[in-house]
DNA sequence: GGGGTTTACCTGTCCAGACAAGTAAAGCGC
DNA sequence: GCGCTTTACTTGTCTGGACAGGTAAACCCC
């Protein structure tokens, strides 16, 4: 580190929730801060039942469409094959899930939820649907459409820059 | 792995780019890819001038506010303490950032922009109007702000969830 | 059927972020 | 002044996530 110095300006409080170098982009930053405050409620929450975030949505992939290829849960979750693989791998350990090769095609793996996950079921959906409460809070049926429409437009113009 | 398996069910394409499992909970998921897809583009960008997403804005709260405490910088970006601490170590070793301990406090460390990160601040600035404009694609004045609306509803609704 | 390409997966490495636990300094009460 | 609490910061360890690089299998085309 430097040299000792007085730190007169940077002992006054700084406590201003809307920071000026939010200005540039004031909907990216509320993107930001809605994320991770969202993550952070699946988080808490999830860690009851012994599951991060993120895994909950492979699990509820699986639950829902069966036994089914990595690659095809890393798409579409819209993962990285990558991080995929670890997760899996996470998931196996903790005897979530169980993987088996394919007989046709030796290439891909076919991960499919064991009967233990079955008992974890109920209660994600029941975290999912209090994640779902708290962040829509006590809106209306057509304040909570226009939200869903707003992340919608949203996610539809960040698709269609990322393929020029 | 266990034993092969076909996996007839499994080799259809599942091509659904809404899974079923959203169904508890759209606004979440919906909040989850905006967040990953959102992230995705910053990263993008920010890696031409050798910045990680997240870092970006603790630069941009320097520049904006010049020397401050690193708690403060953790309190004002929401933070975790220790992610911040590795962070500015990060950005130090970089060279965009010099820590300065305190006379008054010896405590507190001093966080103060580098003359040479002022050279980025430009180009991040141009960066975050990009993705504010990918975020937002054609969207009119009343959309874009119908869409921060929405935001902040939901980050409101999560501040208020937070503190019981 | 042989060779190049594509696909599926894995590993290494880096980052942010969260939690736990620890240290040192400041503040506070008596 | 002494002890307890609070604050600021650090480190360890776990996770998701991204990129790069590598391997093996399947595919495709001539």
């Amino acid at each position: 580190m430097g040299e000792p110095a007085d730190c007169d300006v940077a002992c006054a409080p700084a406590g201003l929730s809307m920071p000026a170098s939010a200005a540039a982009g004031p909907v990216s930053h509320a993107i930001f801060r809605v994320a991770r405050l969202h993550r952070m409620h699946v988080g808490q929450l999830l860690r009851r039942v012994g599951l991060h975030p993120g895994q909950e949505l492979v699990m509820m992939q699986l639950w829902d469409g069966g036994p089914q290829r990595q690659t095809d849960l890393a798409r579409l979750l819209g993962s990285d094959a990558a991080t995929m693989t670890r997760t899996v791998q996470r998931l196996e350990h903790a005897g979530f899930v169980r993987r088996m090769p394919c007989a046709t095609d030796k290439r891909v793996t076919i991960i499919e939820p064991t009967a233990a996950s079955l008992a974890l079921r109920r209660e994600v959906e029941n975290i999912w649907a209090e994640v779902e409460s708290r962040t829509l809070g006590d809106q209306s049926d057509a304040d909570r459409a226009e939200t869903l429409a707003a992340l919608e437009r949203i996610e539809t113009n960040l698709k269609i820059v990322a393929r020029p």
